[in-house]
DNA sequence: AAAAAGACTTACCAAAAGGTAAAAAATGAT
DNA sequence: ATCATTTTTTACCTTTTGGTAAGTCTTTTT
């Protein structure tokens, strides 16, 4: 029979992707809070509202736990971290639309994943033991190819002459501090929360920076 | 009799002096690497190369010694924090003077001390259980006092229309990232370890985007 | 309806971690 | 030299933690 393999959507099988999808969480926001070894399963289980036993049963240990809310994580954030991706850039738009779009959409990881920013920020102040691999394997040869944009950028002019490495390395701080230390935003601002309208006021403000940086006017 | 009471220098002091900066930095170098919850007395007192228990004699607990790890490290880094401190700053200079050195004195720290820093971004992702009480009596006025400096700039024509709290955001992510996400440029440059070149070269790029965000011109 | 597979619980357990208490050793003051 | 103080070691102890093993209950398959 030539049927498609498909896994059937059955009861259970919806259940364990539903309660999966709530470990993963919980454990997201714990590991962002505590960090790898100040979570410890049994207070991820309580946040999951499962047993620990339970937990154990779906993540047969902490470290792979851990390493699932990491990837899960990169997914949808190292593409992201790229110039060229998938999602809508095109060769043909300039560096100050690319760039534009660039900030914004890491502007927009920081709030939307702020806790997954931090479990990763977490790993690699640590050294990034788990983590180190996949940026050799992954992160590097993007960077690399988007570098070497921003060069045939100055080249041609299009922008002054910048120190590519270290635009990405401003730019990835500058988002993701948004993310990572807005306890420290907080107390400054004197607000009890970054809103909305922080993250639209730290957007124009980063964008401002990086477009005068590369030398594009600024709109008006 | 009117002698100042001076702590006598006995070899017993000077020892145990010596020993508790030992424990420090040791201590400074694991919660660096591992976070609070990851390092333990244990691995502190081999790291210190002494017995758990006598750890446990100079600092009698964990918090303890974890909280006098980051008062070391708030004490150089606090006051560089802000423009005007002692250090040289003075009102008389230009707007470009200060940030320059501004932007200097903090990527120095970054390459000086990377491992305080790096126990300071653990500790603000975490949401600075035990700091925030701190940013808010220290940190927070002089936030406060710079950014009045920077409005007054401001409106006296002397830089841009920036935003000024958003601007300090862009610098500290800017310098502080050359040590808290060190394995992560390491990776991406290729390198072993970050050099002083690569402080170097961080520090230019990074004062040449500062500099242009805040419309001065750039050296020639 | 029975068998098989999957989900969850109960009962443990060994190692690690943060300490406490008290004795022993080294050093300092008189 | 002796007594007091400071430093270091030895001996424990409790709690937490990550995990194993095995059984029960529920859902799915046949």
């Amino acid at each position: 029979m030539a049927t498609v393999k498909t896994a059937k959507r059955t009861r259970q099988s919806i259940n364990r992707e539903e309660l999966e999808s709530r470990i993963l969480r919980a454990a997201e926001v714990l590991f962002a809070e505590k960090g790898y070894s100040g979570s410890s399963m049994e207070a991820i289980a309580v946040a999951a509202n499962i047993s620990k036993q339970n937990l154990i049963y779906y993540f047969k240990n902490k470290e792979l736990l851990y390493k699932r809310v990491l990837t899960e994580m990169l997914d949808v954030w190292i593409e992201k971290l790229s110039f060229l991706e998938k999602n809508g850039a095109d060769h043909q738009d300039t560096p100050e639309v690319i760039i534009r779009r660039y900030v914004r959409e890491k502007m927009q990881l920081s709030r939307l994943y702020p806790n997954g920013s931090k479990v990763f920020a977490h790993e690699i102040i640590s050294g990034a033991p788990m983590l180190k691999e996949y940026l050799v394997s992954h992160l590097k040869p993007q960077f690399d190819r988007d570098v070497i944009l921003v060069k045939t950028w100055i080249d041609e002019g299009l922008v002054e002459n910048i120190d590519p490495e270290h635009l990405f390395f401003t730019i990835w701080a500058a988002t993701q501090t948004y993310a990572d230390f807005s306890v420290q935003m907080e107390v400054l601002l004197g607000k009890p929360r970054l809103e909305a309208e922080d993250f639209e006021r730290a957007e124009i403000a980063v964008t401002d920076f990086v477009m005068r940086a590369i030398g594009a006017k600024t709109k008006e």
